[in-house]
DNA sequence: CACCATGTTCCTTG
DNA sequence: CCAAGGAACATGGT
C-alpha cells in the first residue's frame, strides 16, 4: 500500500474513528512488528489507553495516546512496510492470516495486518530521526533540495528514495516525479540544473498533492472482502472511478504508449529497484 | 521453478 | 567519518 499519499489518506481516515477510543485489550500475534519495544512493555503502555491526535512523519503513522501513567507520553510509531494495513472491523469478526497486532476497542477491534511482516509498530522512535523535511512542508525548498542534491552523485531517481533526503517518496511516486518533471531517472543528483532542480521539488509537490487528492474521494473499508494490496495504485473495484486507475503515468506500464508523446515506456533497474520513464520527454 | 513486488536496515567496500 | 551497493527480512502473485 504504501507511500507517502497512501500514508497520509489512511491518517485522515483512521483519525476520527480513533480519536477518544480507549484501548481494552492488546493482542501480539508478531512480535517482530514491535522493533526493539518488549511484548510486555508494549501491552503495559497501551492497555487502558486512548488514542488521541494521529499524525504523519513521510511514511510514519505517530499515534499520540493518553496513557494511563502520569509522565508516560505515549507515541506509538507505525510503518506499513509493503503490504502493511490498518482498519476497524467489528470485535467478533474473523481477524486475517496476517494480522500482526490487534487492539480491542470495545466493540470493535483496530487491527494492524501485515502479509509480509516488514512494518512496524513500536514505541522505539529512532527511525523518525533520520528522516528529511516534509515534501509538502515549507522546509522542503529549491535551496534545500539543489543543496542536498549537489553533495551526491548518485542518480537522482535513486536519491528520491533516500529518505534523509526527503520523507515520504517511494518506488511509485519516484518515476511519477521524474516524468511529470521531464528529467531522466539515470541523472546524477550533482549533475542537475538549478532549473532541474527546481522542477524535481515542483514535481515532488505535485504528485504527491495529486495523489493524495486522488485517493481521499474513496472510502477505505479494509475490512471488506474483495479490496486488494493495490487498491491505492493500480486497482478497479466497483467502487473506484475509472479515472482513478489512470493517475499513475509511467509506473509498470513498460511497453505502453507514453501519455504526452506515444513513445514506449521504458523499465530500467537502479539500486535493485525498476525505475519506469519515457526515453523522448525525459533527457 | 523463475522472477517480481509500494520498504528499511545492516553489512561491506572504497 | 561518509557514500554507495548489495543482501536480508518474508510472503504471495504471475
Amino acid at each position: 500500500m504504501p507511500e507517502l499519499p497512501e500514508v497520509e489518506i489512511l491518517r485522515r481516515h483512521l483519525e476520527p474513528l480513533l480519536k477518544g477510543r480507549t484501548v481494552r485489550h492488546v493482542t501480539v500475534r508478531r512480535a517482530k512488528v514491535l522493533g526493539k519495544t518488549p511484548v510486555r512493555d508494549f501491552k503495559r503502555r497501551l492497555q487502558g489507553a486512548t488514542f488521541q491526535k494521529l499524525e504523519r512523519r513521510g511514511k510514519f503513522l505517530l499515534f499520540k495516546l493518553k496513557t494511563v501513567r502520569a509522565g508516560d507520553r505515549g507515541r506509538l510509531v507505525g510503518h506499513l512496510g509493503m503490504t502493511g494495513r490498518m482498519y476497524l472491523q467489528a470485535a467478533g469478526a474473523k481477524l486475517p492470516k496476517h494480522a500482526v497486532v490487534v487492539f480491542n476497542l470495545g466493540r470493535r477491534n483496530f487491527v494492524f495486518e501485515d502479509t509480509r511482516y516488514f512494518g512496524r509498530l513500536t514505541f522505539d522512535d529512532r527511525s523518525l530521526a533520520r528522516l528529511g523535511p516534509e515534501p509538502l512542508g515549507p522546509e522542503f525548498t529549491t535551496a534545500y533540495l539543489a543543496a542536498a542534491l549537489k553533495r551526491s552523485s548518485q542518480a537522482i531517481k535513486v536519491k528520491l528514495l533516500d529518505q534523509s533526503l526527503v520523507a515520504g517518496v517511494g518506488n511509485i511516486y519516484a518515476s511519477e516525479i521524474l516524468f511529470r518533471a521531464g528529467i531522466s531517472p539515470r541523472v546524477a543528483a550533482n549533475r542537475l540544473t538549478l532549473a532541474q532542480v527546481q522542477r524535481v521539488g515542483a514535481a515532488t509537490r505535485a504528485v504527491l498533492q495529486d495523489a493524495i487528492a486522488g485517493g481521499s474521494t474513496i472510502p477505505l473499508d479494509w475490512a471488506g472482502e474483495g479490496t486488494k494490496d493495490g487498491w491505492f495504485y493500480f486497482g478497479r473495484t466497483a467502487e473506484t472511478p475509472d479515472y482513478y486507475t489512470e493517475r499513475l503515468q509511467v509506473y509498470d506500464r513498460q511497453g505502453q504508449p507514453c501519455p504526452v508523446c506515444g513513445t514506449s515506456i521504458r523499465r530500467l533497474v537502479q539500486a535493485a529497484r525498476s525505475t519506469f520513464y519515457c526515453p523522448q520527454c525525459q533527457k
